[in-house]
Order: structure tokens, then C-alpha cells, then sequence
RNA sequence: GUGACCGUAGCUCAGUCGGUAGAGCCCCGGUUUGUGGUACCGGUUGUCGCGGGUUCGAGCCCCGUCGGUCACCCCA
């Protein structure tokens, strides 16, 4: 059977060593930043039963969940967002915790849609939140751990905007136009769609709830703030974080989940994807079946963050480094002699024990092709075992310097070397 | 789920008017045996995604299918 006829399924990922470097580049800025903040790591089930996603988002995703009936007939699902599990396990453990809780994940995600840009079967969502706690504060300092964590890829207020709202907001918008307030999960749909819907099908949907597209965009142009919103912006100005952040009355969030401060962070180069997401979301708690738990968070996609990375060059450059500081070695060791292989074994693992990064030659090889493979492989220095043992030469393979030691001054030498 | 475009060597691709395939890169070996990146020489590599149809003959034309890319839909 051919390897082809057993391929991989579409929008399913296969890390090669060279993008599985790229993966723990941005898992490793997004844990770093988030032990900043204090956050803890924690992690749930990848498979859960699929009404846990029915019960908070209604039936209209099922079609999006990558579910199946299990061996025992339990309807279960890949989990399609993290947030969920989040809420219960926060909830079952409540009286354990000193509140607020700052809990942060790095998962993988599953929807069952047809891969695109930006967009696949699996990807990773770097999921922070914080929960007991309802002071527009935690709102803020989520905000601002996304924001670190976006100057951290490297990006700058040229890059990328957060745009900030509130879904109460609306609420006011009601009361003063008039419109039902059943009606306000459909607004709130409609709202979320302003940028990609043709105006005369928006004012048509907008006179079906009482209002119109008219009375929409001046309240949208107004910018009027809750007073959460005024305070999570004053505090991101006084961190120093004005200039990142805009307030939008558009932006509302298309999860049903969602309570009050919202906000989306856009790349302002390209199309205005959003590479992250998230808000308040104080009834979730209660919607899993716990008790109240006010809670914020956000969550930031792997895929969406990478391409952006790759688009934007100065992003791109510390990408880079990173990339190539992964895959150096600090040493290569050359068996210049055959019959000195015991005593160049007995170096290489020397160095190891140091914590140095060390390959060598497993089998017989011209000293010339064991040179080409420390270049190959990234090697910063060449140490070279032969006749002379126990002397033995380091060569700064970047330099070209040579210097003589002792099969007992190595690990030192090496280390001055490298320094 | 809908649509457009694409599938030829491990990779990037060429392949004319239908006549059973080629380049570069990579990889391996060598340029007289203990010092690398360049250069030169040599070598391996394909069910032309898969299945059917048209034809004396299909990589090329037609249908289907699978996969990929992008867009729409949707976005947790």
C-alpha cells in the first residue's frame, strides 16, 4: 500500500520539524506573557459531550462541531472553543480557588468546516480568562495581556487595532429607538454583520425590528461608552495603551454567550481580520449549570496570529531568530580517528551533561563530510577528536579560529567559546 | 454546503497542434586518503492524483471522484 492511498484529513495538521518550530514560537510567547500576567496553565477534555456546545450556542452550530456518536452512543464532540469546559470546571472547583481565578489554556480546536486561509479543521486557541470577579478591571487587564502579547510577536499601533464595546450598549440603543426588547439577540446579529452586509438588505432587516439603518449609524458614530467601557479605557491609558485601543459600537461578538464589554483585536494592514476576540460573559456559569460566576475572557488562534506573523515583516524577523536559535547546535563532535570514537563518545556526552546541544558522526565518516554536517546542522563549533587525544581542537565554525585543549579543560573551553 | 482555479520526480515547475516525459533545486557519491559553505563531474527519482470515456494513440480532450488553494456561507 502506497503512502498516498492513507493521507492525512483535509485541514488536520502535520508539524514538520521546521513549522512545529514555528507552533512553539508563538505557544512560547503566548505562556510567557501570560505568567506576566500571573495566569495559570490548566487544560481540559479535547472530546465533550456535544451538549455542552448546544446548551451555551444553540442548535445553529451543530453543524460546525466536529461530532460523532462514541462506542457507549454518547453524542460527543472534538471541542470547537475552550470556553465551555473553562466554565465548568471553574464552576465544579469554585469554592477552591481565591477569586478571581487567571486561568489560561493552549488547545487545539476543531470545527467541521472547509479549510480556507486563516481558517482549518484543527487549529490552537490560546484561550485567557478570568472569572469571580465583575469589576471592568479584569476586562482590562485581559486587554492588555493581548496587547503584550502582540507587541511581544512584534507588532506595532501600524499593525493592529483593538476596537472596543459593549453589548449593554444596545440596550440603551432599544430603549431610546423604541425597539422590543425580544428583539435584541436579532439586533445584535445584524449589528455583527455591519461591515459585510449591503446597506439596503441591513435596512430592511433593521424596519423588521423597529428601527432603521439610519438611526444604527448615528448611534454607531456617536461612540457613546458605558461606564465599564470608560473604565477599561481609562485604565489601558494609564498602562500606556491608549493608542492601541478605539471604541466601536460595531463590534459585538457573534457568540450568543457574551454579557457586557466586548472588543476584537484587527490587523489594520491587510483585510481587518480579527486574530482575537473576546469580552464578558457573566451567565455562562449559570447557562453550564452552576451558579453566578461573573467571567471575561479571550482567545487568540494560532493560524490567523501565524499568517499575520508571516505577512509582517519586523514580525516575521523575530520569528525568524527564533526559528534558527532552535534548531542551532552548540557543538558538532568530528571523530577525526576511528580508534579514538570511545574517547570522542566520552566528550560528546560530557558536553551533554553541561546542557550543551551536541551531534556528532554515528558512523565512519571523511573529516571532511563531518565538518559539512556540522555545517549542515547548524553547529556553532566543531570539536575535532583524533591521534592527539587528549587533545583536541575547537574550531568556531563561524570564524574559522582554532584552539587546542584538553579532553579535560573541554566543557570549560567550549563554554568560554560559545560565550 | 455553494462556486472558481489547480493536481506532472522528495520540492518548484516546463511539457507546443493529442504521438507513452524534461529542467532546476534537494539528496547520494566523486574531484588521491585529518578541516566545512563555492565550483566541477557523476548518480537515484515518476502508475503524469485516482477511475472511466473519446481516439490507431491521452500528461494534453470529455465525465466522475479524491485532494489542494481561494472566495462565499458561517464564524465559537
Amino acid at each position: 500500500m502506497s503512502i498516498k492511498e492513507v493521507q492525512s484529513l483535509p485541514g488536520f495538521r502535520e508539524f514538520y520539524p521546521e513549522s512545529c518550530a514555528v507552533r512553539n514560537y508563538i505557544f512560547d510567547m503566548w505562556r510567557n506573557v501570560a505568567h506576566r500576567y500571573g495566569f495559570a496553565e490548566w487544560e481540559g477534555p479535547v472530546l465533550e459531550p456535544t451538549d455542552l456546545y448546544r446548551r451555551k450556542s444553540g442548535d445553529e452550530i451543530a453543524g460546525q462541531l466536529f461530532c460523532f456518536e462514541d462506542k457507549g452512543g454518547r453524542d460527543v464532540s472534538l471541542r470547537p472553543e475552550l470556553t465551555p469546559s473553562l466554565a465548568r470546571m471553574a464552576v465544579a472547583k469554585q469554592r477552591e480557588y481565591k477569586k478571581p481565578l487567571r486561568w489560561f489554556e493552549i488547545g487545539a480546536c476543531f470545527r467541521y468546516e472547509k479549510p480556507q486561509k486563516g481558517r482549518l479543521r484543527e487549529f490552537y486557541q490560546f484561550n485567557c480568562d478570568m472569572l469571580g470577579e465583575s469589576a471592568p478591571a479584569i476586562d482590562a487587564e485581559l486587554i492588555a495581556l493581548a496587547i503584550d502579547v502582540m507587541t511581544g510577536f512584534g507588532f506595532t499601533k501600524e499593525h493592529f487595532a483593538v476596537r472596543l464595546s459593549d453589548r449593554n450598549i444596545w440596550k440603551r440603543f432599544m430603549q431610546e429607538a423604541g425597539v422590543p426588547e425580544e428583539n435584541e439577540t436579532t439586533l445584535l446579529q445584524i449589528i455583527d454583520k455591519l461591515e459585510r452586509t449591503r446597506p439596503d438588505v441591513l435596512d430592511t432587516q433593521l424596519q423588521a425590528i423597529g428601527t432603521s439603518l439610519a438611526a444604527v449609524q448615528e448611534f454607531t458614530a456617536s461612540k457613546a461608552e458605558t461606564e465599564a467601557v470608560t473604565t477599561v479605557r481609562q485604565q489601558l491609558e494609564a498602562r500606556g495603551f491608549g493608542d492601541f485601543v478605539s471604541v466601536d459600537l460595531s463590534i459585538v461578538r457573534g457568540l450568543a454567550y457574551y454579557t457586557g464589554v466586548v472588543f476584537e483585536i484587527f490587523d489594520c494592514q491587510g483585510d481587518m481580520r480579527a486574530v482575537a476576540g473576546g469580552g464578558r460573559y457573566d451567565n455562562l456559569a449559570k447557562l453550564i449549570g452552576g451558579s453566578d460566576m461573573p467571567a471575561a475572557g479571550f482567545a487568540m488562534g494560532d493560524v490567523v496570529i501565524g499568517n499575520f506573523i508571516e505577512e509582517t515583516p519586523v514580525a516575521k524577523a523575530k520569528l525568524d531568530a527564533y526559528v534558527k536559535a532552535a534548531s542551532e547546535l552548540d557543538a558538532y563532535v568530528i571523530v577525526a580517528s576511528e580508534e579514538r570514537r570511545p574517547d570522542a563518545l566520552g566528550i560528546v556526552q560530557k558536553l551533554r551533561s553541561a546542557g550543551l546541544r551536541v551531534d556528532f558522526a554515528l558512523t565512519a565518516a571523511k573529516v571532511g563530510k563531518q565538518f559539512q554536517s556540522a555545517e549542515q546542522r547548524n553547529a556553532r563549533l566543531a570539536v575535532i577528536v583524533g591521534d592527539e587525544f587528549p587533545e583536541v581542537s575547537i574550531k568556531n565554525l563561524t570564524t574559522r579560529e582554532e584552539v587546542k585543549t584538553t579532553s579535560d579543560g573541554v566543557v570549560e573551553a567550549i563554554q568560554h567559546a560559545l560565550a
